[in-house]
DNA sequence: CTTGGAATGTCAACAAGGCTGACTTAAAAT
DNA sequence: ATTTTAAGTCAGCCTTGTTGACATTCCAAG
């Protein structure tokens, strides 16, 4: 079971020790932990009549206030009639405000309204507050090498968006 | 950017430098890689008429061969008519056998056909080729602090599942 | 032996949230 | 003046989740 520690000091070229079974144990991992991660949220979300969808959304306005509705889209990876119905529904909660744009009036910048940014930072907090329990129990370290295996596991276009936030977040 | 590295020896409890920004760097990086983690897969099973559901049946049978659907229904965590649907489909399909218990006759126990081992196999190379690439670029280190914040993210009863399954598996 | 309950399966209906395709409007770009 | 782009909308489809109702099978307790 635990005997596949990995060897140290070997450097990253000789990561033959990873066996199928160790690969499944993360993919699995994977699995469980997206569902932990997602089901405070969830919880929320289903006393609003809102999904995950709305979730989504609203993190991403909320990190990039201003943002543009073909902006949003690249970042979420849907289509616009998917997006589209999903902002109508926050709109018309009064959860997210769309403005014209000053330079180009074709474009519709999204913002979070009072009432937005309060269910932002109530699904924010219960996500963090998760995070911050996983991090503490799982310790510094591990927190880095956390962070260094997701970014490696993602898409090229995916690295580049996720960096594009991350200039602007910092 | 990168000024946020914990600061070492001071142990568990001191984890004050977590700043929200950092959590959600971390909330973010776990969106954009769990849709790295899936897409692969995903365009396997697009090609068959089959989506994730599937493969999470696929996987775990094959993960447990001969487990009810009981047992399955608690490790997936969805209602037995949504598994069911898929379980038909694949069953229909020459994917899966389903065997009448000894013991008890109620009890359905499931095992993949030498076609369903194949799409498997499929299936969940692609997924380990992705795991494989992303622990070596992260580091082996990395890969243990991975897993730790992986675990410390789920719930308690999600836990118990994985552990189980773990037991069964090495 | 009968009956209650558990495990399974099935049917129907519904919702969220993806998708495609077609089309409009407005504004920018060429 | 024409084409392209941004956004929105309508209609329809699919997957995958949900409830609720109900049949079947079979173990186990009375």
């Amino acid at each position: 079971m635990e005997q596949g520690r990995p060897r140290q000091g070997l450097g990253g070229e000789s990561l033959l020790f990873l066996t199928d079974e160790q690969l499944r144990q993360g993919i699995e991992a994977m699995f469980f932990a997206y569902r932990g991660f997602t089901a405070d949220p969830d919880r929320i979300l289903a006393e609003l009549a809102y999904g995950r969808a709305h979730h989504r959304a609203i993190h991403f306005i909320n990190r990039a206030p201003g943002t543009t509705v073909n902006n949003l889209l690249s970042i979420l990876g849907v289509t616009k009639q998917s997006l589209n119905r999903v902002l109508r529904a926050l709109i018309g909660d009064g959860l997210v405000e769309s403005r014209v744009g000053v330079t180009d009036k074709r474009e519709r910048h999204l913002f979070l309204t009072d009432k937005g940014r309060a269910l932002e930072a109530s699904l924010s907090d219960a996500q963090r507050t998760r995070m911050r329990a996983a991090y503490k129990e799982a310790g510094p370290e591990a927190v880095q090498g956390f962070k260094r295996v997701l970014e490696a596991m993602m898409d090229a276009d995916m690295r580049r968006a996720y960096a594009k936030l991350r200039e602007t977040g910092a």
